[in-house]
DNA sequence: AAAACGTGGAA
DNA sequence: TTTCCAAGTTT
């Protein structure tokens, strides 16, 4: 849950998935889709996917323990380099290396690392100073030690005077590093759905790409001739910026290449829907208490 | 190996 | 308002 995600948003869903999913053998058992809507509005839904793929992994390649040896781990899905470390050394206080965000500014700063960070030699450096740093006892400790200071004190806007291995530091303009490569340009992209209402019920469709698996507006080729816009908003997402457009539409009878089924308003808020369109489908329901047929 | 993958907090 | 970015991984 925490890759690429603020500690403090993780907090407000991790006590209700564990509630949900307590155990392995609980979140082995659970369907995909009820693993999605669980985890809806987390983003990265491949997390999601890959979690349950790992209970599933557990339950049938381990014998329903998690593995203790970071190679092990790593080879489970969706647990990459970092992730596998962090709980060697955490959960089993093993000593290995981990970089991650806040680690990499600390490092960054202390050994005066102008190399871009997210780059392979960026990468290469900070990891082989973190295994170099790391201690032979204690190493969950050492590794705790500098997430906190990334967080705490060496954070985006660094509070030198408080640190304690100033000392040690070797950067004299710590709000410079880490560097890090130009961002790509944004792309701007306007992407048209429509909006169907018979007998109470919202066509949707479900996505097969950017949010697999999850319930979207049915996409439509590009700004429909006919059908009234109820709708419009943007949303960033990666390096675009997507305006969403809702237009009301009379569905064909049939289609193809896409899973569409018609829901009840009221089922709605029981089925994985990605927030842009969850936010699109709260603003036409709640100004057109009874749209178009 | 560049690009894709989401969302919301904070400056 | 815009930009940056967060306990990264996969393709």
């Amino acid at each position: 849950m925490l890759q690429q995600t603020q500690v403090a948003t993780v907090i407000s869903y991790y006590n209700e998935w564990l509630g949900r999913f307590p155990d392995f053998p609980a979140l082995a058992a659970a369907s995909e889709n009820d693993v999605l809507h669980a985890w809806q509005g987390l983003g990265y839904y491949a997390r999601a996917r890959n979690l349950r793929a790992t209970a599933i992994a557990i339950m049938e390649k381990h014998g329903g323990t998690f593995p203790r040896n970071p190679e092990s781990i790593r080879d489970l899905p969706g647990i990459g380099r970092y992730t596998a470390n962090a709980v060697a050394t955490f959960a089993f206080d093993q000593p290995v290396p981990i970089v991650e965000a806040n680690i990499t500014r600390v490092l960054s700063r202390l050994l005066d690392v102008q190399t871009p960070v997210d780059t392979n030699a960026g990468r290469q450096r900070l990891w082989s100073s973190a295994a170099q740093l790391l201690p032979r006892q204690g190493a969950g400790r050492h590794n705790s030690a500098l997430m906190e200071l990334g967080a705490l004190v060496c954070g985006v806007r660094p509070n030198c005077q408080s640190c304690p291995v100033k000392t040690f530091c070797r950067t004299t303009k710590p709000t410079l590093l880490p560097r890090k490569k130009a961002r790509p340009t944004l792309k701007v992209r306007t992407e048209h759905h429509g909006f169907a209402l018979r007998r109470r019920r919202v066509l949707l469709e479900q996505s097969e790409d950017r949010w697999r698996g999850m319930w979207i507006l049915p996409r439509l080729a590009g700004r429909p001739a006919t059908g009234q816009r109820l709708h419009r908003s943007q949303f960033p997402f990666t390096h675009h910026r997507i305006t969403l457009v809702v237009y009301s539409h009379q569905p064909p009878s049939e289609k193809k290449h896409s899973v569409q089924r018609w829901f009840p308003i009221r089922e709605l808020e029981s089925i994985p829907l990605p927030s842009p369109h969850r936010r699109a489908l709260d603003d036409i329901l709640s100004s057109t208490p009874d749209p178009v047929s």
